[in-house]
DNA sequence: GCCGTTGTAGAATATATGTTCTAGAATATA
DNA sequence: TATATTCTAGAACATATATTCTACAACGGC
């Protein structure tokens, strides 16, 4: 066989650093290419469409980052699943960009291709468990109300008070965290002074 | 003079349809003269680009937003300016969806238009000037940390909270306004108490 | 050393989309 | 009524971009 010059990683990686820098839809077959180097026949020798490249690198870095949320669950440490957000930001801007300043169909063009339908499928039953889980940890159960408190928690505050700052490509400063910690607290003792009443 | 079949707002309404439908990069030029059977070249007589219709509708969205804000801070009522993008988001769900679920520059090919560049500057700083009233009101000082605490109560805490919803073109439910509250009072407190310390 | 396989290389193609151009209809004003 | 102006109408054009196609180079196994 021919002596491969680039592999999937290289093109994943070079969508990623212009998605990050310019938007997902400056992404283009053609941009990455240019950027690594190489013809757009090699892109499509690897991959059988530009939506399954995206696709693909929307999903490996999801997975990546709900991986220290689920850490910090199995630690039985909520506030740790909080904070996970500004910390993982801090050490992954580019893929933090890409994540959670976009939406997942602001990648693909057409829909999500059928291979990634699965991967796609279970990474939204994952983040939902891990919203039961966090639930049932902080509140003792996980009905309707103690859900959408988990997702305010989990996932609406830390990207919330983390945005701008990666609109600005700046790393979160440590108030996003006292903020965090500060609103984590409040919710927890409104949820038991209303259970107590 | 011929008769004018279409006005300038009925193009800016038939984007805003488009854009809420299906996200802002749907809303070309085609898809919005379709929509409104008007010919393309009636849109080109009108506007002297996509880019120029859909920053207008951007500024004339965003304005109409902060009005609200503005008119709750003259009142000094710093939670009612927090609580009003819920409020806004159930009144002007298609608006919101524009507004809280794309960023400003994912409207346009190019840049902001030369003609809107000096409306874009003084929204960008009636928005300033909101957060520094809303610091100097509920904190009674401006300073980088107030400024800091103005942002989150005052846009990514209420904008976090309906997120979801708007994804789900389902109007925000009460417990979200609870959300706002809650934590609105929480970050008082808190800096209170560590001013008093 | 020959051949099939794997990959590079980039030209060619199809399509979508913003913009311009040409033609003609409706209306106000003279 | 004649004419300039304002619009409608949609074809024509230019460009960007995803995808396919053809040619060839490198390498492993025979």
């Amino acid at each position: 066989m021919a002596r491969p010059k680039f592999a999937d990683r290289d093109f994943l990686d070079a969508a990623l650093a212009i998605a990050a820098e310019r938007g997902p839809l400056a992404a283009t077959v053609g941009a990455i290419a240019e950027r690594l180097g190489a013809p757009v026949g090699s892109f499509y020798h690897r991959f059988p469409s530009r939506d399954v490249l995206l696709g693909e690198l929307w999903l490996r870095t999801v997975l990546d980052f709900q991986q220290g949320i689920t850490a910090a669950l199995d630690a039985g440490d909520g506030l740790r699943a909080a904070l996970h957000t500004p910390q993982w930001v801090r050490t992954h801007l580019d893929e933090a960009r890409l994540l959670l300043l976009y939406h997942r169909d602001d990648f693909l063009q057409g829909g999500w291709p059928e291979a990634l339908r699965d991967g796609v499928a279970a990474q939204t039953r994952h983040m939902e468990s891990g919203f039961s889980r966090f639930a049932r940890l902080v509140f003792g159960r996980a009905g309707r109300d103690e859900i959408r408190r988990a997702q305010f928690l989990l996932a609406e505050l830390p990207v919330g008070a983390v945005r701008q700052h990666l609109q600005r490509r700046e790393m979160p400063p440590p108030i996003v965290d006292e903020l965090i910690r500060i609103t984590y607290r409040a919710v927890l003792d409104d949820y038991r002074a209303r259970r107590s009443r």
